[in-house]
Order: structure tokens, then C-alpha cells, then sequence
DNA sequence: CGCTAGATTGACTGGTCAGTCAGCCAGCGA
DNA sequence: TCGCTGGCTGACTGACCAGTCAATCTAGCG
């Protein structure tokens, strides 16, 4: 028997999933490569997951929660709506570099993934859109954004320009590696507030 | 028999398809639910097409080159970089209008899909990502767009600005409707490019 | 007419997997 | 020492569905 207490097996069947899953993809990934990646046997799966799904929604909800907590707190300990942006686009690029095997499963397989996983976790997801249009109306009503582009919609452009971002380094259609990160925090909320703020000339006191 | 002529079959049997893939997902589609919505012979399907897969690569080819057409007219047609962008962004979005379901299909099923579809089709929707990054290039050469941000890199916020926000109409997320889609067309352009251009302050010549 | 080619039909097959289940084994308490 | 409990095993089953194919129909054509 393997070193590990009594229910770390849990933890490793978890973790291949997530290998599996970032490898194959959901639906290509059979039960199977999972219990062989993590050197289980086939039914001890079953032990402590109801299903497949299961998994994968374990894997996302466990995550968003993390990210959705951090887009919040953003917005509460900061102050300037740059920062917040900054801090979330930050958080959401620290999490790709820290396990981007898990990022790629939950933007491909969950958020990107309208019809199946998407559709289920719908309200989550909705709910982070949600806290970055706070950002952006809390700004705007202090006179720090434009008020002619609705805050959903400036954070639907926000939070799609990231997520190409990532897809972009998941599937390496653009460079992807720790400077570029690093950059990126700053470049996406720059270029996405540079848009949303008032021009000078077009400024109308705060 | 019906009225059409002989092979006005085929055209019904792709119609359907675009029609179940959108409301059921392409993987959760049988080819039974195509030939039924299409009033058509289970087998005749074989008679047309090699596969189901088949099927969804017709309806996403036909339509991707349609856009990235468009994108490369408007780049030669048309001068300044905000007016091409705002070329491609309003193709995008017109033929959202014109066809939802199609779109959808497309987005959803190829485009986001990058471990199925969208991974075979990679080479084709990096052909729309670097029409863009063209433009931005093309402006930052002319002194139009900061030179800080790498074309390719502000080529992915664009696109994937525009997608998310479709894929928020597509799923009721955000409000859609004759109206937005007007509106958004200028809103999107105005924002990105909003943080390309250099700000008065920075501007270095042309 | 009879003939051929292409369109059309739908029952059937083969392969694939998620999920089940009957039972094994290790440790522990009595 | 003997059960007992619960982690653990993996062969098996049942459902599902893409794709096949032999047969039937229809339209033109000589």
C-alpha cells in the first residue's frame, strides 16, 4: 500500500482528474485514464464521487470560490477601480501560472463550455461577472468611468479579454511565459480602463 | 415527396443540424434528432456527409470564411484602424443577427471548443486573429495605437471581447436585443481602441 | 417499356464506457 | 483469535448511438 493517511486517495484521484482532464479534455477522458493516472483501481471512483461530473464540478467549484472571493475583496480593500481590476485580472493570471493544468479544465471545460458544464454552473460564473460590474458602476457613479457603456457590458468585454488571454497561452497562439504574465496584469486593465475613462477633454467633474 | 428539387435535401439535413446543435449541444445531439427535425430517412445523412462530425465542419468553414473575408476587406478598404475594427466587430455582430443559431453553434462549438473542434479548426481561427493583430499593427507602425502593447496580444482582448459579449446575448446574460447590438458594435470599438491609442499627454508624433 | 443510377429508407451491428456489485483485505476492538 | 467495518478491487452489465447496408423507390433515357 501507497504511503499516503486513509483518504488521500481522494486527493489523487482529484488531482489525475485534473491532469486527465487537461490533457484529453472531459469527454475524451475516460473514467479509466483517470483511476490508471492516479494508481487506483477503477471503482474506488465510486467510493468518492457520485459520477464523472461530479468531479469536474468539484474541481470548478472548489476554484471559482477562490476567485470569486478574491474579486471582492479586491473591491472592498482597494480603492481606485484600476486597482480592483488590476487585482482581479491579477488574481485570475496567478492562478493560471500557479496550476495551469486546472485553469485550462475549468475555463475550457466549465466557463467556455456553455452547452454542458457552463450551463449548469451558470449562476457562478454569472456571479463574478456581477462583482466586476459593481467595480465598474461603483466607478462610474463616482465619476472615474464613463457612464455611457453599461457596467455589465464594460465587464463582459473585461472578463472575455482575459479569458482569450489565457485560452490564447493555454492552446499557445501567443507566447505565454512568467515576464509575459507579469505584464499582461497590467496591459489588460490598462488597455480595458484606458477605454472606460473619461477623455480629458470630455471629463465632467467627479 | 416533398416539393424541393433533388438535392435540396442536403441543404435541410445542414439546416436541422445548425438547428439541434443549438439547442442541445453538439455532443448531446444525436443523428437522429437531425434527421427527424429535418423530416428526412436516418441513413440519408451517410448519403451526404462522411460523419456527424463532418457536418458541424461545413457549417463552421463556410460561415469562418465569410468573417475572415470581411476582416481582410475591411483592412484594405478602409483607412483608419478604428473604422476597420469597427468593420469586423459590426461583421461579427450582424451575423449574430442574421443567424443566432448558427453563431451559436460556431461559437460555442468550435471556437470556445478548443479541446474538440476548435482544436482541429486552430489554424483557421488564428487566421482571424492575426487579420486583427495586422490592423493594430498596421496603426501602431502609423503611430495610431501605443507601440508598448504587442498587436497579437491586443488582437486576443478585441476578439475575445467580442465573443464574450455574443456568448452573454447567447445565454441570456446580458440584455440583447435590435438595439444593443447597434449600440455595441461602436461601444466595443470605442473601448478597446479607447486604451491603444496614446493619450494626449504621451503622444509621440505620427 | 425495361434499365440504370442515384436518392432514400430504417433495421441492425459493433464498439464504447459510465456506473454496479460481490467480494477481498487490513486494521482494530473485544 | 474472531469478527467487523470500511477502504479498496476489477470484471461485468446495460444503455447508448454512430455508422453500415441491403433493399426499395424514382426519374430519366433509349
Amino acid at each position: 500500500m501507497a504511503i499516503g493517511s486513509p483518504t488521500e486517495k481522494r486527493r489523487a484521484i482529484l488531482d489525475a482528474a485534473i491532469r486527465v482532464f487537461a490533457r484529453q479534455g472531459f469527454h475524451a477522458a475516460r473514467v479509466s485514464d483517470i483511476t490508471e493516472e492516479a494508481g487506483v483501481a477503477y471503482g474506488l471512483v465510486y467510493h468518492y464521487f457520485d459520477s464523472k461530473d461530479q468531479m469536474l464540478n468539484e474541481l470548478f467549484t472548489e476554484r471559482w470560490a477562490l476567485l470569486l472571493d478574491a474579486i471582492r475583496r479586491a473591491d472592498t480593500e482597494l480603492d481606485s477601480p484600476r486597482d480592483k481590476l488590476e487585482a482581479a485580472a491579477g488574481f485570475i493570471i496567478e492562478s493560471y501560472r500557479h496550476d495551469p493544468e486546472l485553469m485550462k479544465v475549468i475555463i475550457v471545460e466549465v466557463t467556455r463550455a456553455a452547452n454542458s458544464f457552463g450551463r449548469t454552473h451558470l449562476p457562478e460564473i454569472r456571479e463574478a461577472y456581477d462583482a466586476i460590474a459593481k467595480i465598474v458602476a461603483d466607478a462610474q457613479a463616482a465619476g472615474e468611468f464613463r457612464s455611457d457603456v453599461s457596467a455589465e457590458f464594460a465587464a463582459m468585454l473585461f472578463y472575455g479579454a482575459i479569458e482569450q488571454l489565457l485560452t490564447g497561452w493555454i492552446f499557445e497562439v501567443v507566447p505565454g511565459g512568467d515576464e509575459d504574465y507579469e505584464r499582461a496584469k497590467g496591459l489588460v486593465v490598462e488597455t480595458i480602463c484606458g477605454g472606460l475613462e473619461p477623455r480629458a477633454a470630455e471629463r465632467v467633474a467627479g
